[in-house]
DNA sequence: CTTTTGGATGATAGCGATAACATACGCAGG
DNA sequence: CCTGCGTATGTTATCGCTATCATCCAAAAG
């Protein structure tokens, strides 16, 4: 930290500084500083060495007060600590590249309360758009972002009744697909490890799907584990499936809420002897790269979670920038595709 | 988002408009809003009862203009695809908890380049503090940060030039202490696992701390991979171990950058039906979760993530809170150790 | 030579909040 | 009944920047 002589902090320079030391007036720095504006290049080059020897900084705070656009968007997701959302950060800083729009980013532990304290917390250094993930939210939360004036994303989910505009799929869908595919390959007895339905949105209606589609083939869909709060572990998967073989021995195949707690499973089952896919099958869901990794390689549902992050971003770019023209599609459905490796 | 009927924009509410409706002064109103200032209670209650039906959000960034304080703190970090970082985050995020800061996360994807860009976009924002991984930075960066008139926390590392102050361990001793260890069990033909050096300074680190620890005990120290570009994937590790089992085919042990390339290897010599330990033992660094979960179990050096996150953002704020009083010590080393585990 | 045009720059007035000071009032103590 | 003090509230002046309008001037156009 640079200080004063007598001791005190020095206070930074203002751009007033700057225009003085380049002997022209705030407003011509202000210029410089912005592309595409009309500065003589002589000019432009003593503002440029005055702002060096003063180690000038913009304040953008106070540039936003004035011009009324902050620059940047807010997103919020569960957790940093899982490569799928924070593939979808990624996409997010990567489609606002260049638009000058900057990512903050805040994660709620999955839980609604915490995202209801971070809507608030965003909304008040005013955001030019939010992206969220899933479509649950506090009432409270709900209405604060209907009335922030601001475009609003759901990703990862397609709710029911969208705030505003939404870039996700099926968790449902996508879980039922996984089963059809599996029953096609004729497995008939299947069991579901998944996290306690409250906190995980995305997870229940993984759940659900797959038991529907079980329903709906026929098969016996009462195989359900749900053991520890979501996120659940991998060390908790692999307690699951302990828990699962006991109750239910000849379990065919075991279906994962994510990759984390199926690659548990799959570690567990190996540890006890048990082969896999022959003695017991596992899959997962999300695609991380452990399935892609492990041994062996396990069969998984890849969601587009870099995509998500990207379009969520294309489409919150768009709104912004075409206030008047014709705004994009209110939904924009990510695929998902099943990908069959070796452990089932 | 709210429209007008005439179908533009509706502006937010300001304070004023609060006020108006309320029958106060804007002042009153921000009173209200501030913990431990003295509105009565009657004015307090009218004043909430306008928030709700304006929907009315403080607009932060323009208080922060007023009061010269922003309430955000910048943390940057390599990748938040990464477990060890984003526990760094979350002991930030919690050791912030009810301070009224709030952090701003930025990732580099390794660059210093792109640290250099997120520093300047940052101190833009006027964040009261910034919180850095490692200690290598561009001139410019250094320079910035050091102008930046705010307290400046490197972690993870052990910068030989400290900008302020420093909440870290030496990577390379901590490579050394698992070397030593792992001699002491009676290897002796260590190999190395590692991306190339140029990009990941704690890789390079890990690196020397490797060599040094060989050299000292009169062991070879030639066997080392590097392979990629940092930070090494599952796969890369995958693909270095069989690099190095053709190389070096009577290598002992492994020693990766990382679990996550450790665990590549692993799963590749399972897939190759090699036993580990017994034809080859592999080791970490790290302590990821995925480390005490897979089988055989990972042994690895735990370096306290979380920890780190946690005491600079408590130095952090020490030093912001304690202008005058006296300053935090400039420099916290934390601790490391070795987990033994099955796969050595 | 006048007019037009547009680039370069400056002056002024906020953006929406809060710091700092000012004012009004009620109640305890003399 | 006055002084003194603390609580409750209002007024004013910025905070650092940019939108907007005004001004000046040189070069192109007529």
């Amino acid at each position: 930290m640079t200080k004063n002589p007598d001791g005190k902090m020095a206070e930074p320079p203002t751009m007033s500084d700057v225009a003085r030391r380049a002997g022209v007036s705030a407003m011509t720095v202000s210029r410089a500083l912005k592309e595409g504006s009309h500065v003589s290049k002589a000019t432009r080059e003593r503002i440029a060495q005055a702002i060096n020897e003063l180690g000038y900084v913009l304040d953008q705070s106070a540039g936003s007060l004035s011009s009324r656009r902050t620059g940047f968007v807010a997103a919020i997701i569960p957790s940093i600590n899982n490569s799928n959302f924070s593939d979808t950060a990624r996409g997010i800083t990567d489609a606002l590249e260049g638009t000058g729009l900057q990512l903050l980013l805040g994660y709620t532990n999955y839980s609604v309360d915490r995202e209801e304290e971070l809507i608030e917390a965003m909304l008040k250094r005013r955001p030019e758009g939010i992206i969220l993930t899933g479509g649950s939210h506090t009432p409270r939360g709900r209405r604060m972002l209907e009335q922030a004036g601001i475009p609003v994303i759901e990703t990862w989910d397609r709710p029911a009744q969208p705030i505003d505009k939404v870039v996700g799929f099926s968790n449902g869908e996508a879980m039922e697909l996984l089963v059809e595919t599996l029953a096609g390959k004729g497995y008939q007895r299947f069991g579901y490890i998944g996290g306690t339905t409250s906190r995980d949105t995305r997870g229940s209606q993984r759940r659900a799907g797959f038991v529907r589609a079980l329903e709906r083939l026929g098969l016996p869909s009462d195989r359900v584990i749900s053991f520890g709060v979501p996120p659940i572990s991998m060390e908790q998967g692999a307690q699951a499936v302990v828990n699962m073989l006991e109750r239910w021995p000849d379990t065919q195949v075991a279906l994962c809420v994510s990759d984390l707690s199926a690659f548990g499973a799959l570690m567990e089952c190996q540890r006890r002897g048990l082969k896999v896919p022959d003695d017991i099958a596992i899959a997962g869901f999300g695609d991380y790269e452990i399935a892609a990794c492990c041994h062996p390689r396990m069969t998984t549902v890849n969601v587009d979670c870099y995509g998500i992050g990207r379009q969520a971003a294309l489409k919150l770019t768009q709104t912004i920038q075409a206030a008047s023209a014709e705004p994009p599609e209110p939904i924009t459905v990510t695929g998902f595709r099943v990908i069959e490796r070796e452990s089932t």
